[in-house]
DNA sequence: TAGATTGTTAATCGATTAACAATC
DNA sequence: TAGATTGTTAATCGATTAACAATC
């Protein structure tokens, strides 16, 4: 019974992949289309740790947490394993995001390019400014946020972007956790809290500079 | 003559902290930022693993890698914290920061406070495209990226922030890398490669969404 | 002083790597 | 077939946690 079940959860229905092989996951997704945008048909774990810094017995069992995807003696064929990836990921099918918040970041947001190529569709976009309320930007309504749960249900939206200033933060989450909302992708450069139940990723573009600091003055063999 | 010097090197004047503790400092770093704002004069490692979802084990051993901040008894004197942890990171003084790459998110990064506050000065930005060289935008003059070299020099500037297309990446960080550059920020949707003694950060922003959407698809008590 | 909280050690837990039989 | 490369096991390495003496 519990062998017909994927390797991938345990007897609670828990995943058990190594935290830092999602991370991955993606950079390899990144690579192999990378990869066959260059008109390459295979490629090996070899060459995928070469090319993003890891072993190739990493990439082995990075993937092999998931199913069989390579083929010895051969490698993996590229499209193949981006199929399999995607599956994995979650985005072989499209998602529907809003955002929140039409400040600088939300403008650039709007106008980025790579989240379509990637699955995700910026479909609505909400703020709590009469100036902009009303209007698109690039293509995509902008609602005040009152209108969120409508939106929401009529869309079929599950993630959602926020890129408020951080005073405004956690009074946006709040009312996006009791819609429903499975996903937030916050810019706000705080600290938000979710029920467990909801999943966060924070982006602080300034911590990342100040990573970068970091590892710049203390110039060191690891990172 | 060992013991003279910092826990923080071995005897190959490597660091030797684990590398998860860098990104952790800066959640510390601006959580505690954010309690000063509060009126917070003392904190403790309970408190603040239990609002970074950290054990308060992780945020004393942390911490202890560089040094005694702490007073038992009473906690991390926040302000004290603060200064401590921005000199561990480098930030305690301003850094000059270059931007090449005036296009939506490029402009965004420019109007963006945040990095400012956290003592990042952005002092110059680079384009090949001739309608924005020679302008101000939000009042950093844009050059060719031919000048590069000249500005860097001039302005003592050690990291750099590219925001161009996937296809010029490689072709820049080069150019960047040649010029003695230490630190990249590196907002473009591909791998770089650079000699070992430049230190490259990449943020995906498509990347995170993917992310975000495994973390939902696979909703498990990781993460 | 009694209570609170640190810094640090040792034990535990988790992730990575090396090696190799199986496979194409 | 011989050569290449996978998937997987066991060994190694690294990070986290629990516990507690030292300190305020």
């Amino acid at each position: 019974m519990s062998d017909s079940k994927s390797k991938l959860f345990n007897d609670q229905g828990e995943l058990v992949v190594p935290k830092p092989v999602v991370g991955r996951l993606s950079l390899y997704l990144r690579e192999v289309q990378h990869l066959i945008r260059g008109g390459r048909e295979t490629t090996n774990s070899n060459e995928l740790g070469r090319l993003l810094g890891v072993t190739d017995a990493q990439v082995r069992k990075d993937l092999a947490y998931f199913g069989q995807f390579g083929h010895p003696g051969v490698g993996y064929r590229c499209q193949e394993l981006v199929a399999a990836i995607k599956i994995i990921m979650g985005t072989n099918t499209s998602w529907n995001v809003a955002l929140i918040g039409i400040g600088n970041l939300g403008r650039a947001l709007l106008r980025y390019k790579g989240f379509h190529e990637q699955g995700f569709q910026i479909v609505a976009a909400f703020d709590v400014d009469d100036g902009v309320i009303g209007t698109k930007v690039e293509g995509v309504d902008v609602y005040h946020i009152q209108h969120l749960a409508k939106i929401v249900m009529q869309q079929s939206i599950r993630l959602v972007t926020i890129a408020v200033p951080s005073h405004a933060a956690q009074t946006v989450v709040d009312q996006i956790v009791e819609i429903g909302i499975e996903g937030i992708l916050n810019f706000a450069p705080v600290t938000i809290s979710v029920p467990s139940q909801v999943r966060v990723i924070g982006v602080d573009l300034a911590m990342e500079l100040e990573q970068l600091a970091f590892t710049v003055v203390n110039r060191d063999s690891n990172s």
